[in-house]
DNA sequence: GATTTGAGTGCACAGCTGTACACTGACCAG
DNA sequence: CTGGTCAGTGTACAGCTGTGCACTCAAATC
């Protein structure tokens, strides 16, 4: 990308109709950037984020290490970027899953399904967040906490919608929005540890994590709102 | 502990009725090995394991750096040290919690109050085995995941014994056991992120551990074991 | 066409890393 | 008293780390 025999820009021809070799400036700018992501991504596959180095990711995007610089002011900062890609799509997908509140079920089944397929599609970033989450008190940890608490906050928006759970106060709505938001980390999970190419397999993890689902939402009927505290002994 | 002048070694007196300075070689060794383990707990306080190096934790154990290997060939063996000594008394603690199956109200009531008592005192632990459970692919992480599904292990054969999941097959049991175990989890982390110190705050997490227990276990009696499949609409 | 901008280069540096090697000296068994 | 065991020492080395600095040279701007 950088001094090598680049063949790809022409002396003229400026702007034509968004050939795929000929790029502006900036557009060469965020190929670059996106190299970066993508080789850090890559040398995630099997490590944690802590243990990347600059000089590691530089190194594979085809930079020098000092170059790096111009795209991102240190480590931290690319890993926030991966963060966001990660998140970018998915939240609205989610939603989008349960626009019309018919039954749990096919909540359920929709929400799943759409975690399956982007888990799949990207297995690197999922992956990535699902280490990082917990790992450590730094800026890479606290966005993937953020992001998070946005999914749950959608969702308990969304279950406020639910028959038996209007009358529920806040505070127990939030707290069952992130158990499910909990079993689906823990599907991700589940997804990640299955062999990829195993079809049979991941049928097996999608069933178990609806599921899960189900035995999370079967009791909400029999729920009562902060009553609490008494020992009803069953 | 090395060349520095020791002047607890006395002369004679070999084998008196255990005072604190004078030691066996044996049991000075395993002081050694004490103080790596604590130096390196210390340092994990706010980073990850992965970024921990031989050297820092053999310098502030009081070691040069090439003696800690009359220990630990290498520092994965020092994490999987870590995690047994998180895990050894808890898991008997909380089967014990356990014994006499009343009602899910006082089982759970116990074992949070003792995962409670446990993280307290010895926050540093599960501060580093929650952080390391996903953290890559490493020996250490294997090790609790090994540990998580004996205490999985342990929850659904005590679990078996209650009214209503004495008929459940032995997936639908694991499934509950897993949901609780991460549950418990999810309670370790709000306990760490807990400003230590701050008893009212104490008291509202480990009531809000209590409520998710029992919302994840009021829907036990109205599960229909593996009838599933059916779009039930509510 | 002349000038500015800025993505990428190459070198340099101090500081850290794991670990090989030969060593010391206190403890312990004979 | 003698000799072996072994926890801990000190030196050394190659390889890696982040980043400062002066640079090139094509694209963008004037």
């Amino acid at each position: 990308m950088g001094h090598a025999t680049d063949a790809s820009t022409l002396p003229d021809v400026s702007t034509a109709g968004e050939p795929a070799g000929v790029v502006s400036r900036q557009e060469r700018k965020q190929r670059t950037r996106q190299a970066l992501l993508d080789a850090a991504l890559d040398l995630l596959a099997d490590r944690g984020f802590a243990s990347l180095s600059l000089r590691e990711v530089a190194k594979r995007a085809g930079i020098v290490p000092t170059a790096f610089y111009r795209h991102f002011s240190s480590m931290e900062e690319l890993g926030i970027a991966l963060v966001e890609e990660t998140t970018r799509t998915l939240r609205g997908m989610l939603r989008a899953d349960r626009t019309e509140p018919g039954s749990y079920q096919g909540m359920i089944r929709a929400s799943v399904h759409t975690l399956y397929r982007q888990v799949r599609a990207h297995e690197g970033h999922f992956r990535f967040v699902t280490r990082e989450r917990y790992a450590g008190s730094g800026p890479v940890s606290r966005a993937i906490a953020v992001e998070l608490r946005m999914f749950a906050g959608d969702l308990a928006v969304d279950l406020a919608r639910f028959e038996h759970l209007r009358g529920w106060p806040t505070d127990d709505l939030h707290l069952l929005a992130d158990l499910i938001v909990t079993a689906m980390i823990a599907t991700v999970v589940d997804l990640l540890e299955t062999r990829q190419g195993d079809s049979a397999a991941d049928e097996r993890t999608v069933a178990v994590a609806e599921k899960r689902l189900r035995m999370i939402l079967v009791g909400v009927p029999h729920w009562q709102p902060s009553a609490g505290q008494r020992d009803r002994g069953d």
